[in-house]
DNA sequence: GTTCTTGCAAAGCATTTGCAGACCT
DNA sequence: AGGTCTGCAAATGCTTTGCAAGAAC
């Protein structure tokens, strides 16, 4: 379980305590295999252990600083989360019609953000790329 | 001023109404020059016209619809729209550390989306990438 | 023992909604 | 005239905050 060695260290190097809650937490996210809204998240926590709502976006904040979840957030204001580790680099296409999310990867991203480093001297850490249309499910192309 | 032209042409063929607020609050978007919170506009708009916020948000959806704006949300929650009318397509960096928000044009990205078009069948419509990082500015290199 | 964390309830903030009166067409 | 739009105030929904009790160190 690599992902509660790296809470571990995370939570030592910055004098954060090692609770039960952030481990649980942290169990439940790794669980999930897409991308979830915090509701979801503490539904399901819920129904076993027993988080308050506070307690989980305190540790959000945590576990997102400590790299190990990462927030997206889209134009219809919704905001989800999805674990990062042993995640490849991988970006959205959201479905105008059905809301689906679906994951791509395009090794010419990397091209971008090097050009951009190279040509603005802005020093680049992270990104997100969302790309919304019509996916090819036959309900959304009537 | 085309702008008020295609909100007209919008208008007419959608049966929605030429009323003096939607003029007026597409007037004063296309005096801001760069992106803005809706409240940045209301109180630029309320200093001179009156106009609830509640209009605001109703007519900030149809300048959206009519392709007059563009809806740009960001990590930090942030909301901001910006004119969308005789830009080019364009993305953004933002600061982490002082905020800033830089528009940057790449002509690859076009291929990226065009890939994506043809490998899955996603209809893409629009998109937006957002790349964060650390500006040139002095300040946030410390 | 000290400090951090949790959990509850209350507060905050941005956005939406309901509705009466006003205004386009 | 008839339906739409505006504006106010209340409601909603998500997130943060304050604080007392409990837990980690």
């Amino acid at each position: 379980m690599k992902q509660k060695e790296l809470l571990n260290k995370y939570l030592l190097e910055n004098n954060l305590r090692q609770t039960p809650e952030r481990y649980i937490i942290l169990k439940h996210i790794y669980k999930i295999s897409k991308h979830f809204e915090i509701d979801f998240l503490f539904n399901r926590i819920n129904k076993k252990d027993k988080i308050s709502k506070a307690t989980i976006y305190n540790n959000l904040e945590v576990l997102s600083k400590a790299g190990l979840i990462k927030k997206i957030s889209f134009n219809n204001n919704k905001i989800l989360y999805e674990k990062s580790l042993n995640k490849n680099q991988h970006d959205h296409l959201i479905c105008n019609a059905c809301g689906e999310i679906i994951e791509f990867c395009d090794p010419r991203i990397k091209n971008i953000l090097d050009g951009v480093q190279k040509m603005t001297n802005f020093q680049v850490q992270s990104h997100e790329l969302n790309i919304y249309g019509v996916c090819q499910n036959k309900k959304c192309n009537k």
